[in-house]
DNA sequence: TGACAATTTATACGTTCGTTCAGATAGTTT
DNA sequence: AAACTATCTGAACGAACGTATAAATTGTCA
């Protein structure tokens, strides 16, 4: 056999568009993660793909809709991650413990954020970037808020006394605590005065930090 | 004397200027809050100003240098809050308690998010957004960054034993939480179901779970 | 009052923006 | 081979952009 006809390899018309389109997909994750929506012209997104103008609209259509397309390719990945992890600690026989659940918000969203993959580094970033930015939440928060309720719900269980409101609150403070850890590198290595490491290298001490807060707000309930 | 030449409420010539310049930075302030630098023209500040687009160039200069006006207007001012909290607690027999200097650094910034002046809770947002963002870390860390140091002299103080680097990361994750209140207020809404109060309404949460979270760093050393 | 300077207006320049589209190109299918 | 269609090119559109400046206006001062 020479050739699988299905392989996905062929780079036949259709086959061809989808890797176009992907790349950029690809470029305008990483400009859009660089410098914001708003900084980033279509056509600095097609030279960066290396595609002329037009190509741009073909495969991301407008603009806006390009930015959204950027989100959902990868918003899916993130919360079957997350959902994964606590799947496996409310399996258990016992109720999870606070840390297991925090370590499973915050682990996978830096693990991308640090590994190999440089779309998805460049993908964290427009995370962080988006999240500290009222004017994306009507459009992405229901992307995301799902799972922090499932979260929710499970930190609820393990610390029963503690109204729900505060632990909203803990939690917000706590994903504002990850995300910094992307979108303010300059300022800690400014502060330290060594360069900012990776944020998975922060993780222990982030888990902590936030089990910490976590904890304290539990006991004054 | 009928008139003191050096009294600023005459509406004279150089006064009417100095009164459109602070029009001008207002417009510039509120408008780069909500939307940021590179979505808001000269023009829409302009009219948000009530004033032609040559006269924002006139008092403003580059749209670049207006930016850089509108952020170090207030920057003193902040700075001298919160240095005058941390003298108040230095000035005493006893070295400071770590709960007093957290407060000390956070209570200032959310203070002005939250009470009257408008112009003072736009910049608060503000603030809130370039920090979340590295391009902009190189011009205005160094206005905050001293500041901060003083701080971490005295947070080391109260934790002798915990490494600096780990105070430094604390303190990022402290500053980042307190940023989240502003800056993230539409995701506390939709994760709570209510909508969110004032930032200030935070505080004694906040400074509870990022107090929480250094004695729990402090405890790991 | 008339010269002077600070402030404001009105307009223009060249560039870049997002979007659209007719036509060229190149696999696929009949 | 010919019809077909997904993909890509190249060019154009009006609008908005940041910036600059000559002229008009307005209060100050000799």
């Amino acid at each position: 056999m020479t050739e699988n006809i299905e392989d996905p390899v062929t780079d036949g018309r259709v086959l061809r568009g989808e890797a176009t389109r992907e790349r950029v997909l690809d470029a305008a994750e990483r400009l859009f993660a660089a410098e914001g929506f708003d900084a980033i012209s279509i056509r600095r997104i097609a030279a960066e793909a290396g595609v002329t103008l037009g190509v741009v609209s073909f495969h991301g259509g407008t603009k806006h809709q390009l930015f959204a397309t950027v989100i959902e390719r990868r918003v899916a990945a993130l919360n079957a991650d997350r959902r994964a992890r606590l799947g496996v600690l409310l399996s258990g026989d016992k109720p999870p413990e606070l840390r297991d659940l925090v370590d499973a918000y915050l682990t996978p969203y830096l693990t991308h954020a640090s590994r190999g993959d440089p779309q998805w580094r460049a993908y964290a970033r427009l995370i962080a970037r988006i999240v500290s930015d009222d004017r994306w939440y009507p459009e992405i928060g229901n992307f995301y808020d799902p799972v922090a309720q499932e979260f929710l719900d499970a930190i609820q269980s393990a610390r029963p006394a503690t109204p729900r409101k505060e632990l909203v609150t803990a939690l917000t403070l706590t994903v504002a605590a990850m995300l910094s850890l992307v979108a303010s590198r300059a300022r800690i290595a400014g502060l330290s005065g060594d360069p900012a490491g990776e944020p998975l290298a922060y993780r222990e001490t982030l888990i902590t930090f936030c089990l910490g807060g976590f904890d304290a707000i539990s006991r004054e309930s």
